[in-house]
DNA sequence: AGAAGTTTCATACTTTAGTATGAGTGCTTT
DNA sequence: AAAGCACTCATACTAAAGTATGAAACTTCT
């Protein structure tokens, strides 16, 4: 319905130039004619001026070609085997945010549940070393506490 | 050679085309000219058929104009299609367990990944309140923090 | 109407989580 | 050898989380 309103109003704007570029040579024409073999001429400058009106035309009619790209959102994919392919895809996005083996160790305590002392418990380590650890991994998924973490890489899919 | 054919080949035919007409209209030009009126007629002639012919090497020419637009799918992968009776199966747990449906919300919240401060202003209430609601929560799930809460409601799908 | 349960709010307190900053060790890459 | 990174530990702090206890307002069921 749009685009018959826009065909339309070019085809009016159309016919009126047409009127007024006919009228224009036709004055044009008698002084012409004087001139020897002008008259070939005359048709030529008509021929041309006709023709960039046509393709003005045809680019202002022809609709612009629409194509649709879709964007695939994938939500909740539980399957049961990991493929390969899905791993290397997890694997890719870990480095990608630059999050060491360590840190994954973290996180996959941390949403198991355990608290950091538990955690620094089952690592062998400080109770520091896992607030460092635990503070550069909600830096690196850009969260502020544990449960965001926790609840931001299983949207990544980087734990189960 | 060959490809300056092929690229420039419209515009040949065009040119070819072009003289053609005009000779043909140059003939035509004697006869009409004897009918009255006609030459205004021979001009409106030239003119369209160039305006034609315009339109057709415009269209020919350019590459058609790509409006992209993209569209975004939600793509849904269920594992498990739930049941009415898994869901029953569910409905049932809760009650076995004695959560009420305020504590619900706040499981969902938590596991979520929202601080109690966010959970009290998304519900209306204070702190205070989602204070308590948490600390039975856990008493419930039989669980001492709110990741531990979060991991076990996950394991008895009371949550996705 | 009274009992029971839910929801709400509060105080006071302890524990855990998280930040900022600095630094030492070991391993790898240049 | 030096630079870069991961891992470790530490101090000192602030911010949340969680506990214990009590209580008022409300709904629901008997």
């Amino acid at each position: 319905m749009i685009s018959f309103f826009s065909k339309h109003k070019l085809i009016v704007l159309y016919a009126v130039s047409m009127v007024v570029l006919l009228i224009a040579l036709q004055v044009l024409k008698y002084k012409l004619l004087l001139v020897n073999h002008s008259y070939e001429l005359y048709i030529l400058g008509i021929a041309l001026i006709f023709t960039g009106l046509g393709i003005w035309l045809a680019l202002k009619l022809t609709k612009p070609t629409v194509e649709i790209r879709t964007m695939v959102v994938e939500k909740t994919v539980l399957v049961k085997e990991l493929s390969e392919e899905a791993l290397q895809k997890i694997e890719k996005q870990i480095q990608q945010l630059g999050i060491s083996s360590r840190e994954m160790e973290v996180l996959q305590l941390m949403a198991n549940g355990l608290s950091n002392q538990e955690i620094a418990d089952r690592l062998f380590v400080s109770l520091h070393t896992i607030k460092t650890h635990s503070s550069n991994l909600f830096e690196k998924l850009d969260v502020k506490r544990r449960t965001q973490a926790v609840e931001k890489a299983r949207q990544l899919h980087l734990i189960l």
